[in-house]
DNA sequence: GCACAATTGCTGCAATTGCGACTGTTGGTT
DNA sequence: AACCAACAGTCGCAATTGCAGCAATTGTGC
């Protein structure tokens, strides 16, 4: 009772931040993304955003930038700068969509595809690491918090910015 | 199958970013810890560094700077600029120690526990929207998995330093 | 008591990042 | 057709960040 709210409410000593959720996350994906681009960045020397953009386009094939921004949630400046790099060092090609001279196709070249190919892999068995002693049921319901956890953020963040704006 | 890889390994398919861990806990944390900062930095004009120092201090009452940088995860200039900026606020006061004057002790000046006491609760009302429709049983577990996996990433991530330097 | 490695905290510098403003293009309205 | 709001992508600028290196202090071996 060494406290300053001397009321009934000792409303901060309920905090935590050990356990707090929002740090817990932070700190478990900061760790888990630098180890993850320590091991690309070593051999390929590419930085976190231009993979995530190969990632997608690994995956998808042929996207404008703007749908890298919303498929992976990076700010549209990031991309434009990862896929400058990327097509620079011939990795991503680009190819302007004829019928909206907006925007630009992009999509991996041939060497892009080789680097992925070697990378994706990579990238799974550093989570199947993560993942290794943790019993499939009980990963399967982690999945399902974090989705749950990830959309209802989603909504406290959006609604957050509306009301205060 | 519009596929590139024709051969049977097909490595590369396998990686969908929005199903891959370490990505998707990323993007749990970022929302989270936007979310939350908009929340104490639209009321009181307080940084994300800066709120952890004054979690860190208001939950121990005295640490150093080394203390606050190795329980909260942040880099020494992360957290020597935050302590700058909270002191020169009059937030946080610094104590020389008389035994090792390298370091200093801090604590939370009146003010700065003040506004700690109202931000705390925030960050508990937070939390607690976040989880508001999850089963206890299933946040225990998830919490639990996250521990395990925290655990897990601080060991890899040791382990790929090592190796690779 | 003295040299020397280790530690605490800070500063300079370079890289990364987000924000605002801008260009060029499209689609809708009049 | 002319205007104008909306949109894709880029660029300059300022803020944030990490890293290397620094001064000051401690403690350890000789």
């Amino acid at each position: 009772m060494s406290d300053t709210d001397g009321a009934g409410g000792k409303p901060a000593d309920n905090l935590k931040l050990e356990r707090f959720l929002p740090y817990r996350l932070v700190v478990a994906a900061t760790l888990a993304s630098r180890a993850l681009a320590r091991i690309y960045s070593r051999h390929f020397g590419i930085g976190i955003p231009e993979w995530r953009v190969m990632a997608m386009l690994g995956q998808f094939d042929r996207l404008t930038a703007r749908d890298v921004g919303e498929l992976s949630h990076m700010h549209k400046t990031k991309v434009s700068r990862a896929v400058s790099e990327l097509v620079e060092r011939g990795l991503v090609e680009k190819t302007p969509n004829r019928d909206d001279l907006r925007e630009a196709f992009l999509s991996l070249s041939l060497p892009g595809r080789r680097i992925y190919d070697q990378v994706a892999p990579m990238a799974l068995t550093f989570e199947k690491r993560l993942m290794d002693d943790i019993p499939a049921a009980e990963m399967q319901a982690f999945e399902r918090v974090l989705s749950t956890l990830t959309e209802r953020v989603r909504v406290l963040s959006a609604g957050f910015t509306a009301a205060d704006d």
